[in-house]
DNA sequence: CGGCCCATTGACAGGCATCAAGTCCGGTGG
DNA sequence: CCACCGGACTTGATGCCTGTCAATGGGCCG
């Protein structure tokens, strides 16, 4: 988990925002960072036909919003409530020049931001409704708190059907299906239980 | 197109690679930056179940390999003839806090190399082949280089196809149906002629 | 209790993957 | 110069998966 470490952490400044609200929106230009403290982050880009597209969910220590572009391609949304810290991207890209100096380990914040986005590119190609959402679940799992009665799971079908480029009814199809096999379980609203990761692996690099 | 402009240039070595031939490997560790000089360049990522997937393409002007993560996380093969310079990623990184003092413009590099990457996931959500090979071409053109036949496109249709997650075969009859359209047409070997860019733009868009 | 959003299930049709041939073209070697 | 060869492209027939449409169920909140 990287932090901005080398910004004087006298000046944070905690925020929080409900679930559904936006954090800043797709074409806003690139003013602030989003340093994700608590709760699930969705990025959201809208087609020009008005197709809704998930680009990528955040997770609690991860950086959003880096200012590698210079207005931001995705609308970031609350999925959970959220708190978060707001840095101005002047002073963010301060700190990165000092660590470029030291070690470049910042650079590293900028490949966790891009890094759920590049899998879904690997997602989508994947043929078989049923092996992307089990790869999706796989490699969604170490990012979810746990708790006595599993994993927290609060993602909504519709925004995995979004990430994964399906429909909310093939989700659901699906889903069934990884229950059916016995591999994972939903015993209670957003909480998800896990009974063979392997096979849920295996699942995932399987065709149809 | 962003340079190197703060890296001394007279270090600068210019060097060739054939067609076919890999620039760096996926897995292997982050040490260069690739500065594409002339050729197109593919980004290759082989999943587990040994799945081709072109991840991006890239154009003289672009760098390749930035150190956001560890390891390179696609093979970059040479597409056509190549011709590129390579710079350490220690003088890449001090050349970056130099331009973070400044005014940031060798972030958006970064930006630059991940664009192709993003919009990769926009094509695939798209339904209906036509319309994404119809988009993808339509995002290339402002890369090729032109001449009095037309645009040079000398990339083949597998590629395309591991790039849009779609067969070879299905790229061929879209690229037929687009020709039986009077939008585009091949004159010859590796050359293209747009007819007509706006209704291209408008396939694009369109579903089905 | 009522309304709304999300999840679920079913029937159906269409598009793409798959398999299988056949064609074109450039390169190589005689 | 020509014949050969291999890889990329082309075209056709078929089956399955997933999108679409429609209706119902269920949990949360007002």
């Amino acid at each position: 988990v990287h932090t901005l470490s080398t910004v004087d952490r006298s000046f944070d400044n905690v925020q929080v925002i409900a679930a559904g609200r936006t954090l800043f929106w797709e074409g806003d230009d690139c003013e602030h960072v989003f340093e994700l403290r608590s709760g699930i982050v969705r990025g959201v880009s809208i087609s020009e036909e008005g197709e809704r597209q998930v680009t990528a969910f955040f997770f609690p220590g991860d950086e959003i919003g880096l200012p590698i572009t210079r207005t931001y391609r995705y609308s970031a949304e609350a999925v959970t409530d959220v708190t978060y810290v707001r840095h101005s991207q002047l002073r963010w890209r301060e700190a990165l020049a000092e660590s470029c100096r030291r070690d470049g380990k910042l650079l590293r914040a900028i490949g966790t931001e891009q890094d759920p986005i590049f899998r879904r590119g690997l997602f989508i190609s994947r043929n078989g409704a049923v092996a992307r959402v089990a790869a999706f679940i796989a490699s969604t799992l170490r990012k979810l708190a746990r708790d006595e009665r599993g994993y927290a799971f609060p993602i909504p079908q519709v925004d995995i059907a979004d990430y994964l480029a399906l429909t909310p009814e093939t989700v659901c199809r699906a889903l069934r299906r990884l229950r059916e096999l016995g591999l994972i379980d939903f015993p209670g609203q957003d909480h998800l239980v896990v009974h063979d990761r392997n096979r849920l692996e295996q699942v995932a690099s399987r065709d149809a």
